[in-house]
DNA sequence: TGTACATCAGTGAACGCGCGTTCACTGATGTAC
DNA sequence: TGTACATCAGTGAACGCGCGTTCACTGATGTAC
């Protein structure tokens, strides 16, 4: 994913403009390339509206005729990878019946995505861009994400169990995911058991597998 | 400890200058102006050298008198977060001989001061800035942080445990606690039980209270 | 005791950079008549 | 079928900003003789 060339100096690659009545295909190409972007320059630099425009070899004020502002393109950024997060926990689930086996995948899809794209997965859990782009809790961006790992916790505890317990169990277990994938990228140098030991170690304590 | 003034105007406050001799005074200004920096502007923002002289009332190349780059800086800062940190968790600690009391209020301690001080905890356990400063396990400014834990732990557990599985049960609640600070940072609109609730869940679960 | 000099704590001015954003413009393509 | 015109996908050029860093300089204070 990593360009070729280590420093981009040509401003200008050849690029056809898109045809008549189909500009709204730019709009695709800036997401795509600010995707691209954020997997590929992993230090954690934060994005900018001119390295995406550069990245497609377009003119930074061509982005305006996509998006408002650049908080408006990090909105649309975010809303894409919130579902390419659910499609990526979805497809590892898939197939599998047992309810701790779907936890336990579920969890392992989780660590996955955020130490494979930890561009990405830092725009959504870490940044400071996103906590104030009006990303809450019902009907943000990510409410769907969270609200399909509650049912799938749901699914491995008694039935009798309270909601507000099923939701503290299932934030107790978020917070450990959250800590396994935050705390390896922040801290590269020490010495990490695999993920999948302290996912496992969790959810047999917390008696869910 | 937010300035009264929204924006500072003004380029250059009244300063008198150190003495003769004691030049290295400034260093100790730095450090601490980076510090109310980070800790007033809360929302996240990276810091930055020109504004911490500026908070001082000092030209930008003063703070090259006292420290080689930025980073130097930075690192200087970070040595200081980690000191405080463990003077707070002490501090928690201090007069309790009960060992999974010691331990409880030393996880109380550390969301304690990274809800308290989320600039400070940030560049701690959050920034790609102090991912590459050099900063891994042994040896490294948090180590004695982590090595502390981890004796606490240590009086909580069966002392026939292997040195493995005391490493693995501290790292599962470390990752804990940081997800428990970080994620309450990253997303402030979700309803998040009190950070107590979660820790003494989990204290719960790994059988540690 | 007076003075030349070294030392020290800083500053003035500037460098080149990338950033988000704005305004006026271009040039190809389709449409009305 | 030809042509004037509207629409559309972009660009040229510039704005003011803050950033890290460098180089040459200043002016007060202490010290050697």
């Amino acid at each position: 994913m990593r360009r070729a060339s280590g420093r981009p100096k040509k401003k200008r690659p050849v690029r056809a403009r898109n045809p008549r009545g189909q500009g709204g295909r730019l709009r695709t190409e800036i997401i795509d390339a600010a995707t691209r972007l954020l997997a590929s320059g992993g230090e954690g630099e934060p994005l900018s509206l001119r390295a995406v425009a550069r990245e497609i070899g377009v003119a930074p004020q061509s982005v305006y005729l996509q998006f408002q502002t650049k908080s408006d393109l990090l909105l649309a950024v975010v809303e894409m990878f919130f579902a390419e997060l659910q499609r990526h926990v979805d497809k590892a689930k898939a197939g599998l019946t047992d309810a701790r086996a779907r936890l336990r995948a579920h969890c392992l899809a989780y660590c996955d995505y955020g130490l494979s794209s930890p561009g990405h997965y830092k725009l959504l859990f870490e940044s400071r861009l996103t906590s104030h782009l009006g990303i809450g809790y019902r009907g943000s961006p990510g409410s769907r994400v969270f609200e399909s790992f509650l049912e799938t916790v749901r699914q491995c505890v008694s039935p009798r169990i309270s909601a507000p317990e099923l939701f503290r169990e299932t934030v107790v277990l978020w917070a450990e995911l959250h800590g396994v994938v935050s705390l390896r990228w922040s801290k590269p140098g020490f010495p990490w058991p695999p993920a999948e030991t302290m996912v496992d170690r969790v959810l047999e304590a917390l008696n869910l597998q």
